[in-house]
DNA sequence: TTGAAAGCGATACCAA
DNA sequence: TTGGTATCGCTTTCAA
């Protein structure tokens, strides 16, 4: 059995006999091609079973069809979404993604992001890690339309889609001290993402607002749900302990809730709980998860939309597109045990 | 403002005084490099800031260092840890992955696995969805190695890693069995994926083999959590109603608990519950879920390591590994109501 | 060792 | 309209 290597244009076009150019002509469908040879090319094309060679177009043409991808990780729910948005949008027409994760990780991110970079990618799509300042400059350099998404959000070199942090932080923190709570706890797994720098920022701001009694406390860099449930036991325990926590995302939701189950606390009873991101099983634990639903479909369409502009050629200056996030409230948030009275807020 | 392009290899040759086939030497380590060249080449090379042109060299090469990778979607917890697990393994050897979602969809998997064969993927792990035939057939004529994952255990064409479903499936009914269930409910969405019909051939034989008492039951292609919380709620409130059901992924036994918690029914005290996949949260809920653990790492290894293998020109027969998985025993499982006595199994 | 030149498979321009 | 040919950036013979 002999291994014949797949046809290229030029078995098509000596099948057909015609030139390779004319068979190029057929076969992208140009407009000046005649009725009598383009039946002859296409039948040629079809009984070689001929595909095209995106290499050697995307050599030819300087462009690869082929958008890049770098996201943390997958395993959150949130850019599990945000990554079968993407692919959805993409695939549309006919981009291919070329996915890659930083593990949060700002060496691993620089190194993944050049290898999309070798490889010619037409555009990116980034959700940075915490220190991205060496990948940034690669790609400024590289001059690759870039969208950044969901931190850093004034970066004047990129086009930007992000949350409005603050703002929604505000409502979160809000809906607690609403709720007669003065005393909360925002714990954060990295303190160093803007993002994250953003929300606490909002939540002392607005704890501090709510007047002397309110007391504001974050905890910072949880390495392992053990270890986190080691602090949160020890702040738990404490005199005046807090009577409601802000998880930063799904996994600190998770570790958290495990937390409390682990050491006989129920919430909202014990402690009212909110999250960031909305866990698949936000409605599966009893009670139910009060959460922050991230607008992941906009988000994707957002930075898509920017960055299909940007390949069209758009040159004005950078975009920075801010969204808003949905409260949704269930029951694992209630007013604190013992309250005088809820206070408007 | 003007934008020069990128430096090719030639002006890098240009500025070191060398022929482009030189510069191609060193900048590829090769050893017949003298000590005086190669330094101008490097230093030439350093100050233009040259990258390779990876699409220059693939065409050239006719290798592309890019491997597909084609599931059916990344936001259930499985195939999220299997993509992480691929990406890393990878990245190890410098190779990309571009991965698409088939949304188990045929036609859409033949679509994407297409666009992935025209890009000139070097190789392909493919995930099947229910009725790959067309994909396969596409896949094989396509010449390019491919690893079949987890589905589609014995197809001659190709190299696959699948779970032992049958004796799984055996261990999980048998267990049921033990706990004193006669009568057992499994729940499907994809009755079709020859994984599932493995499961239920030995779901139904493995009750079978209970005694002329033990009922099995097979309830499949739920539409949405509603219907099947309807459909659940029939099958629950006949005569005799199963006492344990199976949910034969993570979706489904969401589901299955959302249905349950939705008609004030407790697990494990009305009916047990047993769910293929591990989600995240099985701990969460309350009480935590009894689940199979599929070794998602050690399949993404065999598979990527059968694939280097076939990439490094081996050309034996086709290899299909199986693999065990590990049954999680927590307490959503526990002997129905009222049972006589447990029976050894 | 180094250089010159021939591809890799397609597109795009220009002449016929 | 069609054909011939240069070209994309790089690797890889093959001579020198």
């Amino acid at each position: 059995m002999t291994f014949a290597r797949p046809p290229t244009i030029r078995d098509v076009a000596d099948r057909a006999g015609v030139s390779i150019g004319t068979a190029s002509n057929v076969l992208n469908r140009k407009p000046q091609v005649g009725g009598a040879l383009r039946e002859k090319v296409l039948e040629a094309a079809q009984e070689l079973g001929w595909r095209p060679n995106s290499i050697a177009r995307s050599l030819r043409q300087r462009r690869t069809g082929v958008v890049g991808l770098c996201v943390p990780l997958t395993g959150s729910a949130y850019f599990a979404a945000m990554v079968e948005a993407f692919e959805e949008v993409a695939a549309v027409q006919g981009h291919a993604i070329m996915q890659v994760l930083s593990h949060s990780d700002p060496q691993l991110e620089l190194a993944r992001v050049e290898m999309l970079l070798a490889r010619q990618i037409d555009g990116l799509v980034l959700v940075p890690c915490a220190m991205p300042a060496r990948t940034l400059e690669a790609i400024a350099r590289s001059g690759v339309p870039t969208v950044v998404v969901d931190r850093l959000p004034d970066d004047q070199r990129f086009d930007t889609v992000t949350l409005d942090d603050a703002g929604v932080m505000r409502r979160v923190t809000g809906h607690l001290l609403s709720l007669g709570h003065r005393r909360v706890l925002y714990t954060v797994q990295h303190p160093e993402l803007v993002t994250t720098q953003a929300r606490i920022q909002s939540f002392e701001a607005t704890m501090r607002e709510a007047g002397p009694a309110a007391r504001s406390r974050v905890l910072a860099r949880p390495e392992n749900p053990l270890a986190y449930a080691g602090d949160l036991g020890r702040v738990l325990t404490e005199a005046e302990p807090p009577t409601a926590i802000i998880a930063s995302n799904s996994i600190l939701a998770q570790w958290t809730l495990q937390a409390l189950t682990g050491s006989g606390w129920r919430w909202p009873a014990d402690i009212s709980v909110f999250a960031f991101d909305e866990p698949a099983w936000a409605e599966l634990v009893t009670p139910p998860l009060t959460c922050v639903r991230q607008p992941v479909q906009a988000i994707a369409r957002h930075a898509w939309q920017q960055l299909l502009a940007r390949l069209a050629g758009e040159t004005g200056p950078r975009r920075h597109v801010v969204l808003e996030a949905e409260l949704v409230l269930r029951s694992s948030t209630a007013a604190p045990a013992g309250t005088s009275e809820p206070i408007a807020y």
